[in-house]
DNA sequence: ATGGTAGTCTAACTA
């Protein structure tokens, strides 16, 4: 079973995109952020078309996420339980057995703000729900825009991306190790050790081109999948795609 | 570090 993540930034731009990559890489489970659409413009049947089962809870302008899955998607769970939230960020369900967690995480702008403090309050929600999530579903991946980079192999230059900004800083990664701690692993580091293979290039400085990126989408699983997991990795391919997305897509295969 | 670009939507916010 293929599982991708792949922040689109509008789904109404990048639907041809995702039609293109899901006839290329023919992903069994994808979890999308940043549709940026309301439910009732979501192209659930042209999806279904393609043969891909959807489920979505979205908003006009920001945030939107969206599970795709040529299987049937059981037990879907919109936004953290108890954590009220007007912002549609979490949308979660269960595809062959395995529970998926499609999460846009928030960016936080910048260290010190409101935002970043939503942002480190909203990771400790998630965090506590997830560790219900694993008493119910061992086997479980947890996929998304992490908005956080995981140690200095991730990061283009860690002098800028250091332990003061954001999406690199300590509180940051120290949310992420608690995540991890509830026994969940990298995907991507299971197969890769290497450092400078980045999932996010800023559309602004020609950041792409220079290869001035970070990896932030992560593909997590727990303990009970780590053995199925067979392979991992980033398909920077769709970012080199015409008025492209600044995410590519992030995997994990889980053998069946 | 700044400002640069992109999406949504035409002013300004988010990333």
């Amino acid at each position: 079973m293929r599982i991708a993540s792949w922040n689109v930034n509008s789904l109404n731009v990048r639907l041809p995109h995702l039609e293109q990559w899901l006839a290329d890489f023919a992903p069994d489970v994808v979890g999308i952020q940043e549709t940026k659409l309301e439910d009732h413009k979501f192209p659930d049947t042209r999806l279904l078309e393609l043969g891909y089962r959807n489920v979505f809870a979205g908003q006009k302008t920001y945030n939107g996420v969206a599970l795709l899955a040529r299987d049937p998607i059981e037990d879907v769970q919109i936004g953290i339980p108890g954590f009220e939230d007007e912002q549609k960020r979490v949308i979660a369900g269960t595809v062959n057995g395995v529970r998926i967690i499609n999460l846009y995480v928030v960016n936080g702008q910048d260290v010190g703000t409101d935002k970043y403090e939503y942002k480190l309050r909203w990771l400790a929600a998630v965090h506590d729900w997830i560790a219900a999530e694993l008493q119910k579903y061992p086997q479980l991946v947890v996929l998304g825009d992490f908005n956080i980079a995981p140690d200095a192999r991730d990061v283009h230059d860690p002098v800028v991306w250091n332990e003061n900004h954001i999406l690199t800083s300590t509180a940051e990664r120290a949310a992420l190790q608690r995540l991890l701690d509830l026994g969940l692993h990298d995907g991507f580091r299971l197969h890769n050790d290497a450092g400078g293979i980045f999932s996010w290039w800023d559309y602004r400085a020609a950041g792409f081109r220079r290869d001035l990126g970070l990896r932030i989408d992560l593909t997590l699983v727990s303990d009970a999948l780590k053995s199925r997991a067979v392979a991992s990795g980033i398909d920077r391919e769709p970012r080199t795609w015409e008025r492209p997305s600044d995410h590519a897509p992030a995997w994990v295969q889980i053998q069946q």
